[in-house]
DNA sequence: TGCTATCCTGAAACCGGTTCCAGCAAGCTC
DNA sequence: GAGCTTGCTGGAACCGGTTTCAGGATAGCA
């Protein structure tokens, strides 16, 4: 059995509330009597105990984060973000993965309670409308990481304009002369409520409009978010009679599928078909692939140090922080082949 | 403010006792008195306070776990198998993530203590000899996952056998034909004290002798884990005088370094070079990098399953599970060129 | 009708800290 | 030397549950 408070304040010869004043640096014990306790903690080895402090303290010292772990490599970087800010603060990081629908339904109806953490943040999960009021009015400071949702206003957040780089992606590649551009993503409706695919979507009509391109409907594709699913979308989009000169994939997991349906057909990236990609993952610099950087880490960091300024109170408003995407141009993106 | 089991109670006109009976189910309660509870607790939104629990029932119901957590993608995939079987228990997973020796030290001396986790789960990190006699006395359940050290043998754990997976990879070559096969690695001695380098090493070294191909040292090379310092080394060692015909490298990381330097170089793979990697990481299939498949989310999902076990008294003597790897023959091996 | 066995209930102690508040001793003022 | 601060200390209440234990109500039986 570990040493208590008690225990200490008997060997000490003092009372528990001495001995938990020195615990906890207050100035009002005298300096023989610091000592003494100070000495009885060190032959006991005793360790408060934390659960009983938390009791006390009516806090949980915790930090709970809901993330939709491990389905993305982007989602792990962002909770390095979110762990590198933690881990120098007195709070534990509990984590509870949501693998499924129905787990994340249960952890936003059940995590942002007082008696389960003292904050939570999730990441890349736009709760579904009938979760927001329980989740505006929650007892608990909540942050939302990467989940842009035009009804989150009331809920502080840290995005990424997702519009705005799908866009520039798009720019990018009608800059290089491409007119027939195609985009490859997951379906807009998922059961996650993961709005980066639309809101990317959104900024490619929008670069397409801009320049005068007409949006063609057999040039976007989707499917489940994977390198086989991509794979098979983009073969059937490079086999189309009018094919198109590059694909936009939105994201680099699925831009990956894309360049393995081009080697399948036999053509060549970038001279035939171009291909940009979304996320800037460790994998897409050894592929040399053009894609649009997030700020992975830095919106999971900026995401927990919003949250722990909320705790502590400065922060009234509602924030939201826009973190922007910038383009990286390797070497899967070129000007698009001549066609007769 | 929640409600407390106090204002159950009153709402229900009973005792606090009882109240905490229907909590947890005890048949010491009639149905007519279960039935006013459950309405009072419906009424009030009641939820038990986790913290009182914990203190009262003396357990933290909490599963620590320390982990490298971010350096390499195959920690990940271990962290995943740990998870799958924690989220279907009572356990919250407090995640403690180590990226210095110093964080390492902090937290192998104070996560294992009965006050702050119930067990403790290490992953892929040895402790050093002064810290052995504490984790083996600890009061807390420890198991280890993928630590490998001969002096382990008193703590509980699940390793793969890495002397016998670098064995078969470097068997795999010469089975090809190969005898001038490299070896690529991290350094023997680093500060996480991984051992995988070292112990793949012996069974490439054991492999070689039983084929009566001697060791030349010049075609061992290491340096830190990253596929960059990888690429540089490959590029010293596919440039020698005498040019080994095969890379064994010591992760699938390290093998895209490899890749990286024969392209650099102009030298074709498989033809010029064959490369074996070691963990098949997703990435593993799209590369179609020949490489030795680790149980990576079993052994996680194992060792969680151990160190429920010894929670449970389940277990006696320490245990030591061994999974094995198992060769992925894809198409970065060949046997080697005619050479003069 | 009286006695016991069974079933259910609630008061109180307990887990291990924090903090309020009363009180004591020493030092200061007049 | 009486009266007041000031500084330090410890008893006790409190956080919100679980569990022990004593005892009351009811049914069963003689």
């Amino acid at each position: 059995m570990p040493a208590t408070i008690r225990d200490v304040a008997q060997r000490a010869g003092v009372g528990l509330a001495t001995v938990s004043r020195v615990l906890n640096n207050s100035p009002l014990v005298s300096p023989s009597t610091r000592e003494r306790v100070q000495a009885a903690i060190a032959e006991l080895n005793f360790t408060p105990n934390p659960t009983a402090r938390r009791l006390s303290l009516g806090k949980t010292l915790t930090i709970a984060v809901i993330t939709p772990f491990f389905t993305r490599p982007a989602f792990v970087e962002r909770l390095r973000g979110v762990e590198s800010v933690l881990a120098e603060s007195q709070y534990d990081l509990v984590l509870y993965n949501v693998e499924t629908p129905e787990k994340r339904d249960i952890y936003f109806r059940e995590v942002p309670r007082r008696q389960r953490a003292d904050g939570v943040l999730i990441i890349s999960l736009a709760p579904r409308d009938e979760d927001l009021p329980r989740l505006a009015d929650s007892p608990v400071p909540i942050v939302l990481v990467d989940a842009n949702h035009p009804s989150l206003t009331m809920l502080n957040r840290v995005i990424t304009d997702d519009e705005e780089g799908g866009r520039q992606a798009t720019a990018h590649l009608i800059g290089l002369g491409h007119r027939r551009i195609a985009y490859l993503s997951d379906a807009f409706e998922t059961p996650f409520n993961f709005t980066a695919s639309f809101d990317r979507y959104k900024g490619y009509r929008r670069a397409l409009e801009a320049a005068g391109i007409p949006f063609r409907p057999e040039w976007h594709r989707w499917g489940p978010h994977s390198r086989a699913e991509a794979r098979r979308l983009a073969q059937e989009l490079l086999t189309l009679p009018e094919r198109p000169t590059a694909v936009f994939a939105a994201s680099d997991t699925q831009a990956m599928g894309v360049l393995e349906a081009a080697r399948d057909l036999g053509l060549r990236v970038p001279e035939d078909v171009s291909v940009v990609g979304y996320d800037d993952i460790e994998i897409a610099e050894y592929l040399g692939l053009t894609t649009m950087r997030q700020s992975l880490f830095e919106s999971g960091r900026r995401g927990m140090e919003l949250l722990l300024a909320m705790m502590e109170r400065r922060l009234s408003d509602p924030v939201c922080e826009v973190m922007n995407a910038q383009l990286v141009i390797r070497a899967t993106t070129a000007p698009p082949p001549d066609i007769p």
